[in-house]
DNA sequence: TGGTCATGTGACCAGTTAGTCATATTGTAG
DNA sequence: CTACAATATGACTAACTGGTCACATGACCA
């Protein structure tokens, strides 16, 4: 964690570090990420960063921390539209608020999700205790849906649970990736298509791609 | 491409500087791709390298045109069960003779798929032309798939599009990642438990993870 | 044998990296 | 104003990077 001597800085010279930091990984990703570089863009000298961090895995576990505050916060001002929502559509909700976040801090975003779905693949030590934290939320709601009788029998908790992080991980890469493009990326996020393509992915996720009686029908 | 020069080396000495540049690949990506390591790993000089090669890109590119000729004397050895699979069940015998192909080349396919797959991602321009070649291939299947009515009438060819080169990638990724674990990965990709894996996967992919009237059944 | 051309080599260059540290500046308290 | 501690700085080191090039070695033929 950062030293005490970054924590007693100014809001906004701890803003402008952070905002390089976030720019690097989101370019760089964690490995190739240049610690010269965020010292340069964010205007302090070399000496300072040591003096606030210990290293460049210090300074990525700051910002995931900032993330995972923010994330919290926005996630506290909203909620699902009935409480009687069977597992799936809550999971469809936390899908689409977790997008609309994405939507508002891309960058942030970006920078995180790289390193730990991406370079995380192959650095696995090192960030396992993040994406753990993924998995176990998702383990518990699909428990849940077995005990109410939602999901198929035999579908084993732990494929499941890779079934709905993959779903998780691809949507997540989808909306970062295509919504980058976009000049406005929360409008986008928002539009109709955008949503639609969620809907329908995550009633693929629930139903399939084979033709059976089921019918994708627009919430 | 390799200027002729290398095409004129010994199979041996052309075979060292190969394995030396997938190990260097396989374990840093491409970015992080040193030319000191796979020089020094190849018993080559630099120099000879430079005249081998144009750069980095060059000798990547060569591993991927070795591996994909590999790949088409892998399958043409290899026919379906049955003329008369529906186009699912083609998905599924075309995923598992790939996953063989994989666990049979499994060095050489970490270090094309993760920079095809992974890297890709984030420097789009320069390895497009390879996806494609893959969501070609899918887009035709599935457009096969419509017309025989196999499909969901309610699922788009993009949409399928995505569903199935989703799963491509993540069964690619988990044989690869749990697979090098294994102190025998062939035989580890042939065990029953594996296979079920992968059919397990493929199910929920056609069926989807909800409790319907379907039920997977072991072949 | 001598000559010619292809191939091989590693020292060298300019640029980058992470990290250190002696010095300079700033803030605070007496 | 002084004195002391906290903070800021950038020059410096050693290790790496991709790439070049003058030269050495080898093969082949007259």
């Amino acid at each position: 964690m950062p030293k005490q001597t970054f924590l007693n800085l100014p809001e906004e010279k701890r803003q402008a570090i952070v905002n390089a930091a976030v720019d690097e990984f989101a370019e760089h990703g964690f490995k190739s990420a240049s610690i010269n570089r965020i010292v340069a863009n964010s205007g302090i000298s070399k000496g300072s960063f040591y003096q606030y961090f210990e290293d460049k895995m210090d300074v990525f576990k700051y910002l995931v921390d900032v993330l995972t505050k923010e994330k919290m916060d926005f996630f506290k001002g909203k909620h699902p539209p009935s409480n009687k929502l069977d597992t799936f559509d809550y999971f469809r909700w936390l899908v689409k608020v977790g997008m609309e976040f994405n939507s508002a801090y891309p960058q942030m975003t970006q920078a995180v999700s790289r390193v730990l779905l991406v370079e995380g693949l192959y650095y696995g030590e090192y960030f396992a205790e993040y994406q753990k934290l993924t998995t176990d939320t998702i383990e518990s709601m699909i428990k849940q849906a077995m005990k109410r009788g939602e999901v198929d029998p035999s579908v084993d908790v732990e494929l499941a649970v890779m079934v709905m992080d993959t779903w998780t991980n691809a949507i997540t890469t989808y909306i970062l990736k295509e919504g980058m493009k976009q000049k406005d990326i929360v409008k986008w996020v928002r539009s109709a298509k955008t949503q639609e393509k969620i809907d329908k992915l995550l009633y693929v996720m629930e139903y399939g791609l084979r033709k059976t009686e089921s019918q994708f029908v627009k919430s």
